[in-house]
DNA sequence: CGTACATTCAAATAGTCCATTGAATGTATG
DNA sequence: CATACATTCAATGGACTATTTGAATGTACG
């Protein structure tokens, strides 16, 4: 085995990179980390895999360079390496979403049908809140929005909705968010909010995009 | 086999745009179509790859919708899907640098060393033209120049430059670029510049970050 | 100081990916 | 219309990947 050229040896690196984040488990994970910090046990709950497994995907991830880990008593707890990964992320959604028939079959059936009113922008939310025009909902359910949320956010789960939906006002325009685009929570919001009359919205990002964005993130109950 | 939810499903689509470019080879060849269209037998010759196996490769690239081809009379022409896919590769890059101990051992060792003056960000390029204060110096193969480069670029490929060295001005700063970021073309030309008095910087990045900064592309020799 | 707990390691299996070979396809050229 | 050429397809062997299981590690708590 001759040694590769630096270039070579780089791209490797950057290979690397890419298969770290190339299993959809990795990205589903991801996709929680990306909320906070979480330990391996939630993950795995969250997830649906079984805790080795979690592990598993979790230490490849950390050789890529996606996340990091730090233990904090008995539990080992993941966090992104950076909001440079959020990019990574952004970049393999605009892609698919452009380039692969696959990804906009599944676009057009589960999630474009929905909302076809255009999201809210992330960068416009500060300004949203600021005049007081919406009211913010964060659909996920009780213990990630206790773990961090956008503040002024309100907290109705997906599966409270219904029972709570009188709470909400109706002449202001009311905005969901959850995990992050493709987190269907929001979504199914939407489409409830909008049944009953309201005037609703999706907001574009996640809370991770909103955090990146520079928006206050709350925490506790 | 139960179906899978929507989620996981697009994330699936997601995971496949990062497989398409977690091989060293495909990174090689993507830096390589990213300079413009270019035909499987040129991409194979330039990255020492087999015919079949830089077909194979490119296919992958293609369903991961990385890149798209067209057919030109006998040959397959493979050119970028989109921008996007620049911004997927500056990803990969920045995560690697930042949180992978190998690249920033691989980056320390062949190329921080040999550049210790901050590069020219490409975002500044414009204006340091308009000013004629710089020259910009294309190190590539004559052949790449030709297809595609920077108007205003002088080519002298990183061959010649020992011979050609004195047709440069002294009196100004030479900036060079070549294919992209981690292409060794620019350093060793930055290398052999200062070495002989002259003083010159490399630019931040290669012809595509350029052109997708709306730089003035030419073609022609 | 032993027990419980969260996580990781090690080993094993089934599945997938890489590079090569030679044949097949589709396009131009004489 | 036969031939040359560029690319892709199909099939192969060898290497790597994903998941599961059960054991090992390291930390906390009684």
């Amino acid at each position: 085995m001759s040694k590769p050229s630096p270039k070579l040896e780089l791209f490797a690196s950057f290979a690397a990179v890419a298969k770290a984040s190339a299993h959809p488990n990795r990205l589903d994970l991801l996709e929680h980390i990306a909320q906070g910090e979480r330990s391996v046990d939630a993950l795995a709950a969250v997830s649906g895999l079984s805790i080795a497994n979690a592990s598993q995907h979790l230490l490849q991830m950390r050789r890529g360079g996606l996340v990091i880990s730090r233990r904090d008593g008995k539990r080992v707890l993941y966090r992104l390496s950076s909001e440079r990964v959020l990019d990574l992320l952004a970049a393999l959604r605009g892609i698919a979403e452009g380039n692969v028939a696959e990804a906009q079959q599944t676009i057009a059936a589960y999630f474009t049908s929905r909302d076809s009113m255009e999201p809210l922008a992330t960068a416009d939310l500060a300004r949203a809140l600021k005049s007081k025009s919406i009211v913010l909902l964060d659909v996920r359910p009780e213990g990630e929005y206790a773990m961090g949320h956008i503040r002024d956010a309100v907290n109705i789960p997906l599966k409270d909705l219904e029972r709570k939906i009188k709470s909400l006002p109706r002449q202001k325009e009311i905005v969901a968010y959850c995990r992050g685009p493709y987190c269907v929570l929001s979504f199914e919001a939407v489409a409830a909010l909008r049944k009953r009359g309201f005037s609703a919205r999706r907001l574009e990002g996640g809370l991770p995009e909103c955090a990146a964005a520079g928006l206050p993130i709350a925490s506790g109950g």
